[in-house]
RNA sequence: CGGGAGGUAGUUCAGCCCGGUAGAAUACCUGGUUUGGGACCAGGGGGUCGCAGGUUCGAAUCCUGUCCUCCCGACCA
């Protein structure tokens, strides 16, 4: 009967996956490392996907479609991209099935039916866009290209764990040419902000915004941005990430365009991606013990209502009445459910929506009809209010607003006292041991030792921070000189 | 990919050691009573025991292979 949810406290990654499963987001399926998105969870991409489209096509984007396969000989051509993604790629080797003549029944790959060429399927899409640019490209007047796609890519995972990290996931990845070195740097940063206003004001997800290390770098990049979140277990998580890929695919691919003096020069890009993994973000950023808890603006629904009644005409008495707040709510854009199944009483409703992190609960019965008042309850404090029947919509429009807000700052409040900043090695080690989070601290700025604090710790660069002030100090392990902080912590 | 655990009804699980043809709870269906935080009574339907081989008169149970999932580790643009 009951859909129990492992605590946090008892096992965080069994009370992500409870969340998942039983929050109706996703499922396994029979394919490993894939995941099937069920109806509630798509419902929440969806809303995410509109609202991020909007914001590519108001930054001067358009969308286009590039094939899932890309040749072999396409995908090594830039060795950086093709090195970092190689251990990863799904490859298809044959075209062709046919009856295995030895087991009625049952096909077999028909070895005859070998390609040439093998096909990669596409862990990231830069290869076949970048051979597409070319045709594309002449002179500085086709430039800048603003290409966005929808899509779905395949990296073939060691381990895989639900949105977080699949072998299949569905993403944006934005493919952009440009004529100037300046002008390709201004819209990796521009769609970086982007990801970070959308993380903030939609996902109610702060994030820190800043350069990855060399060693964190996208393969094929000159920069890679991004921007990194914290979650409830003290762990970061990359939200989203924006390169700056200079001329190497350009030159890898040989795209170039005719200046303004006529000479020929390669062109330089820049890529960007958010996925599915933001719904795990969001999983892990917000919900408690009692399932999800969803933020207004991009939940799948926002009002439930749910009736209490004994008999028929008490039932029809609290139906009239909700559908004129339902007319109220849809007036204002807002989504609502009317939960009117008999099948299930009010208490296990009540579970039911939380579990699915419904922002607004609305309850009223036959007690609240002789008053003229109806119960609100809020998701993310579980704090209970009756107001008046007749203002109802407007306190449930201000209430979703104010949900929002606070969803934000409650995150950002855990996040800001999780960003410790430590000046020895011993209080590095405590930290990240006991507190966890983000630990500012002083690097020597090479890989090795990066990789060294990797090794000993678990804890990465995340990023180095845009509005990281200059500060002389010492790295935390060598010693050596240090120009500013950095912020480590253990990711996912 | 290494170590550990697991896959039996929609779900959670028992049965397996010691082979004899599958059970509980819950969910579902029907009827009734109910309904302010996961209701109750009565009746009913539902499972090629992950899949494929093997051993055996007989396999959920024993053996082999394989697929999938979870946890820890390695990997993670």
């Amino acid at each position: 009967m009951a859909k129990e949810i492992t605590s946090r406290a008892q096992d965080y990654s069994q009370w992500y996956n409870d969340l998942v499963l039983k929050g109706g987001l996703a499922d396994y399926s029979a394919v490993r490392g894939c995941m099937v998105i069920k109806p509630y969870g798509f419902a929440l991409w969806e809303n995410m996907r509109d609202v991020l489209d909007k914001m590519f096509k108001d930054t001067g984007h358009q969308n286009a479609y590039f094939p899932l396969f890309v040749p072999k000989s396409l995908f090594e051509a830039e060795e950086k991209n093709a090195e970092g993604f190689a251990k990863e790629c799904a490859v298809v080797t044959h075209y062709r099935l046919k009856t295995d003549p030895n087991n009625k029944g049952k096909l077999i790959v028909d070895p005859e039916a070998r390609l040439e060429e093998e096909l990669v399927v596409r862990p990231t899409s830069e290869a076949i866009i970048w051979n597409t640019y070319k045709d594309w490209i002449q002179s500085y007047r086709d430039l800048p290209i603003l290409v966005n796609q929808w899509a779905n890519v395949v990296r073939w995972e060691m381990r895989t764990r639900l949105f977080l990290r699949t072998a299949e996931f569905l993403w944006q990845e934005g493919h952009t040419a440009h004529s100037t070195m300046e002008e390709a740097v201004e819209e990796t940063r521009k769609m970086l902000d982007v990801y970070a206003t959308f993380a903030e004001e939609y996902m109610a997800l702060p994030v820190i915004r800043g350069v990855k290390s060399e060693s964190e770098r996208f393969a094929g990049a000159v920069d890679t941005y991004c921007i990194e979140a914290l979650m409830q277990d003290g762990k970061a998580l990359q939200a989203g990430t924006s390169h700056f890929l200079g001329q190497n695919f350009a030159k890898a691919f040989e795209v170039k365009f005719l200046n303004k003096e006529n000479k020929q020069e390669y062109v330089w890009a820049t890529s960007w991606g958010v996925s599915t993994r933001l719904i795990g973000a969001l999983v892990m950023a917000h919900s408690d013990d009692d399932g999800l808890i969803l933020p207004p603006r991009i939940a799948p629904l926002q009002v439930v209502i749910v009736p209490i009644y004994k008999g028929d005409e008490q039932k029809a008495a609290i139906t009239e009445k909700v559908n004129a707040i339902i007319s109220g709510l849809k007036a204002k854009g807002i989504s609502v459910k009317y939960d009117d199944n008999d099948n299930a009483r009010p208490g296990w409703k009540f579970n039911e929506y939380e579990m699915k992190g419904v922002p607004v609960r609305l309850a009223i019965g036959a007690r609240d009809l002789e008053n003229n008042v109806i119960e609100v309850a809020r998701r993310d404090t579980k704090e209970k209010n009756t107001v008046a029947l007749d203002t109802v919509v407007d306190v449930v429009d201000q209430l979703l607003k104010d949900i929002q807000v606070a969803m934000f700052e409650k995150a950002k409040a855990y996040r800001d006292a999780h960003i410790t900043p430590v000046n020895s090695w011993d209080e590095f080690v405590k930290v990240l041991n006991e507190k966890g989070g983000f630990v500012a601290a002083h690097w020597d700025g090479t890989p090795e030792t990066e990789t060294a604090i990797k090794e000993q710790t678990k804890a990465t660069i995340r990023c180095i921070p845009f509005d990281q002030p200059e500060e002389a100090g010492t790295c935390i392990l060598s010693g050596k000189p240090s120009k500013g902080r950095v912020l480590f912590a253990q990711a996912y």
